[in-house]
RNA sequence: GGAGAGUUGGCCGAGUGGUCGAAGGCGCACGCCUGGAAAGUGUGUAAACCUCAAAAGGGUUUCGAGAGUUCGAAUCUCUCACUCUCCGCCA
């Protein structure tokens, strides 16, 4: 979220970034300028009030070890309706803070100076395109591959499970063994330490990222112990430096993460989710990194740079478009999404999203680090990207490497799969 | 799941109603000492918010979380969360 800071200070700049996001912030900016105006009024007052109240309290104390039992009671006397101020004050402080942090939370971040306006993914802006396109007859989608192949068992996840959760077996399974390992080594190598977190978090991590309050139907959600699935590996690894003040040579902060991601994302049937194109358990490797403010925007280039070689050595044609206003999300202020061209499908798949989030997710999380001169402690800058996420790499591998042979692996994945062909 | 013990500052740890943001120690920073280092020694050592043009200064809050009793709570009461120990179960 926001700060209070950045919109008190940033009213007009505030309203007019937000455009690019196709949000109209005017209406909630002014009332949350208001209502923390109202605050600091309001908490001025109280606080007056109960520095009153405590001296009061302590001449009590002095006058009753002084026995002065007279001027004691005088004293505390005078107290009950301070008392009542107090009460008062302090009960409107917290409900217009309440209302405060409700408006909060309904501000997406700024975009980036660099960010192209525009409503949907139609506007989004091819910044790069490279690898060579396949040319295949009569190619047959993955899902065909799939079951020609005996990789991945839809029906079985069905009876399993449900929709959407695929039984991987065999080469398949190894396949996808082999992706995460490569992932994770790419990353290792690339200086990111490696974590395994947990799948589930608790609401405070889930508000930490973001997902709470607006999105928890996108999540699964375990009633009975309050936890909830995470939707990917950002969301517990990220929340790892939540309440944290990081100090100067603790940076570079990089984390590299494996996890299963769990996505509810009800409400979208047709053939653009057919196959592995959108589950609702999938594999992906995430990367983390916490950044100082004046460096976040090279790491992101870096981030961005990482995930294009992980593209280039499994030989897949790739493009990085730059996300338009309308098609970013709500806390990034700048993402580049990944895009696989898919040989039987004769489209392009969004296989990882690279994103940096200044320090809107900091602010939640309350991340904050302390430059080598010491100094007050300021907002951190996180970003994340996946590298990348799995069923859809696989579903381009399979259409794409498919020869009337078998499926080809690419060279890089063969010494992680022990098979350089699937026949 | 059953029984018991606990949760205090970066860490350890004292503190059972009043001047306690909190003794003491460790750690850390800076200084002194030293040829240099260690030891020793001195000083300092949280965060958020409000006030202030800013700095200084002042104020409020924070001793697991929330509520309560009281003029006053780290300290008393209640609720919740978490941790540890023992027993049971278990990959």
């Amino acid at each position: 979220m926001l700060t209070l800071k950045q919109i008190q200070d940033g009213r007009d700049e505030v309203i007019e970034r937000l455009k690019i996001k196709n949000f109209d912030a005017t209406a909630i900016v002014d009332q949350i300028i208001e209502l923390d105006n109202q605050r600091k009024l309001t908490q001025t007052e109280s606080e007056a009030l109960q520095a009153e109240m405590n001296k009061i309290s302590k001449s009590v104390g002095q006058l009753i070890q002084k026995g002065d039992i007279n001027a004691a009671n005088e004293a505390r006397e005078r107290t009950a309706g301070l008392k009542e101020q107090i009460k008062d004050l302090s009960s409107t402080l917290v409900s217009v803070e309440r209302e405060l942090l409700d408006l909060l939370v309904q501000l997406p971040n700024l975009p980036h100076q660099s960010v192209p306006s525009g409503k949907s993914a139609e506007d989004n802006l091819k910044v790069k395109e490279g690898g060579k396109m396949p040319e295949l007859k009569d190619a047959l989608p993955h899902w065909e591959l799939a079951k020609k192949y005996k990789l991945i068992d839809f029906e079985l996840g069905v009876k399993l499970t449900g929709a959407g959760f695929p039984v991987y077996k065999g080469k398949g399974a190894k396949l996808q063994r082999a992706l995460i390992n490569f992932f994770l080594e790419e990353a290792c190598a690339a200086g990111y330490e490696e974590v395994l977190p947990p799948l589930m978090v608790n609401e405070d991590s889930a508000y930490g990222t973001g997902q709470l309050p607006d999105k928890e139907g996108q999540m699964y959600h375990v009633g009975i112990d309050n936890l909830y699935l995470i939707p990917t590996a950002e969301v517990p690894v990220t929340n790892i430096y939540r309440d944290v003040i990081l100090s100067a040579e603790q940076f570079p902060v990089k984390n590299c993460a494996y996890s299963a991601c769990f996505r509810r994302e009800a409400g979208s049937y047709g053939k653009d989710v057919r196959g592995l194109n959108r589950l609702h358990q999938f594999d992906k490797v995430e990367i983390v990194q916490v950044a100082k403010p004046e460096d976040s925007y090279k790491i992101l280039d870096q981030m961005v740079a990482h995930v294009q070689s992980l593209v280039d050595k499994l030989e897949l044609p790739c493009r990085i478009l730059r996300l338009c206003g309308g098609d970013m999300s709500f806390t990034s202020a700048l993402t580049y999404d990944f895009e696989v061209f898919s040989a039987a499908q004769e489209r392009w798949l969004e296989v990882s999203s690279v994103s940096n989030f200044e320090s809107f997710q900091a602010n939640r999380l309350k991340l904050r680090y302390r430059d080598a001169d010491g100094g007050k402690p300021q907002l951190a800058h996180t970003l994340n990207g996946s590298a990348l996420a799995l069923p859809r790499i696989m579903a381009a591998i399979l259409e794409n490497n498919q020869t009337p042979e078998g499926i080809k692996i690419p060279r890089v994945l063969q010494p992680f799969c022990g098979f350089d062909i699937i026949k």
